[in-house]
DNA sequence: TGCAGTGTTGCTTC
DNA sequence: CGAAGCAACACTGC
């Protein structure tokens, strides 16, 4: 599904697409789920306001996807768990399956929004207004100003498990199951660890371990387990390196212990009970 | 065959 | 206030 290095994967591509994304316009819009347009909720409406608009900037905010377009405005795609944004040929109508919604551009193409179980979320903004709304969200885990002491801080007073704090979008953006799984593999440290019982060297480890996972991830083009294609709809590779997420009962590539499940608040954590131990 | 599992977010409940 | 539960959906695997 995805997460910070899959949404990364799509908007670097749709920003070097050919023929180019950035400065076309939005001629028309075609929908089987108009659900999935959230804001604003009549179908018609968002239709009529997008219609003329031209895409002048495509970037990343934790896992939404955001196409500054012109007249102030502010187009948000989620993709929740099984979006993904294709690339297509206008002619080409039925690309797979699962699009919900398209969106004719200027330039021959459209951007298709492939969703099998329909939670994916589109929104558009007044730019300011969408602007308040992100800032609830926690730093960006690969921008430079990011370093060791704002993650601690962001960790600071936090009770819980650590695997729910990395993956609570208010304390840190961009990281879901798959990456926390990983990120805590790499660091040797227990999904269920509380923040407070992590020495300097954990901290240090896991801050190294998460930045790590994620930029190797960006350039294997994301992960491809589930549904997420990059816009071209071909599958990333991370599959290479992972080490953890959905691979209970395998073994552990360091040191061979079965990998286990647990259960978190109504989802799964997988960890090698040996390298990642509770109480060491 | 039927039902638990899958995981993101936002809303409701306690 | 915060944590927990659940719904939004559709498909897979046991």
């Amino acid at each position: 599904m995805p997460e910070l290095p899959e949404v990364e994967t799509t908007v670097r591509f749709l920003r070097k697409a050919r023929p180019p994304i950035l400065g076309a316009g939005f001629v028309d819009l075609w929908s089987d789920f108009k659900k999935i347009v959230k804001k604003p909720k009549n179908f018609r409406q968002f239709k009529k306001e997008i219609q003329g608009k031209k895409i002048l900037k495509i970037r990343r905010r934790a896992k939404n996807i955001i196409f500054e377009l012109s007249s102030g405005y502010s187009l948000l795609i989620h993709q929740k768990l099984t979006g993904h944004l294709l690339y297509a040929k206008w002619e080409k109508d039925r690309v797979n399956d699962y699009i919900h919604l398209k969106f004719f551009l200027n330039n021959g193409k459209i951007l298709a929004l492939s969703d099998l179980r329909k939670f994916a979320k589109v929104e558009l903004w007044k730019s300011p207004d969408l602007e308040k709304e992100l800032r609830s969200l926690g730093p960006e885990p690969l921008e430079k100003n990011f370093i060791f002491k704002k993650f601690k801080e962001a960790l600071k007073d936090r009770r819980g498990k650590i695997k729910q704090i990395l993956m609570n979008q208010e304390i840190i953006a961009g990281i879901g199951n798959i990456y926390s799984d990983e990120a805590l593999w790499r660091a040797k440290i227990h999904p269920f660890k509380e923040p407070s019982k992590l020495s300097e060297a954990e901290l240090k480890k896991l801050y190294q371990s998460l930045k790590e996972v994620l930029k190797k991830s960006i350039k294997l083009h994301g992960e491809s387990i589930s549904d997420y294609r990059d816009p071209s709809g071909s599958r990333g590779n991370f599959d290479r390196i992972r080490m953890v997420y959905r691979r209970e009962g395998e073994k552990c590539s360091r040191c061979g212990r079965k990998i286990k499940r647990l259960k978190m608040a109504g989802r799964s954590a997988r960890f090698c009970p040996l390298c990642q131990k509770q109480n060491p």
